[in-house]
DNA sequence: CGGTTGATATAGCAGCTGGTATATGCTGGT
DNA sequence: ACCAGCATATACCAGCTGCTATATCAACCG
């Protein structure tokens, strides 16, 4: 957990979904939000809660090298 | 997912929470989210948002037969 | 060309969330 | 008896969420 919180959330979760390949809809699908909560939050509208950026986390881990820079940069710690 | 939503989500969460044997702080934790959530889904005055009746629905899965029945009984679809 | 479909962006609003703070009761220790 | 610590309940408020609705744009297709 504990995410970088400035200035590229929206950058992790575009580039997140982007390297799965789905569309905001599915992606928010995946994660079990609305495709409007994803979506505001790649335009910075407004941050993730804690318990979504956790599902982001557990995907990227999912996806092995594919997320594995993706977890170094947003979540090490 | 889809759990039932009436008349009983406060009574899902309690009872998930006291056959894990945690506080409301330990179970908040474990779920992402804050204690007053957990507190207020307990007490009635909130509902879970969807991400996290998703939560509460995996570690239901990871308690094996100790789950099982509430699995059934909320989540059932 | 006009029509449809999918993806994205944005708005408004009721309801939910996290942080901070206060209060109660209970248990254990001095 | 006093008190520190823990668990619980509740309040307030800024910020986030889901829902419903609208709008734009690109790709496809008859």
């Amino acid at each position: 957990m504990a995410a970088i919180n400035q200035p590229t959330l929206a950058e992790l979760v575009r580039e997140s979904r982007h390297r799965l390949e789905l569309s905001q809809t599915k992606f928010a699908a995946k994660l079990g939000v609305s495709f409007q909560s994803v979506n505001r939050w790649e335009n910075g509208r407004t941050n993730p809660l804690p318990i979504a950026l956790k599902r982001i986390e557990h995907l990227l881990r999912q996806m092995g090298d594919t997320g594995k820079d993706l977890l170094v940069k947003y979540f090490s710690e």
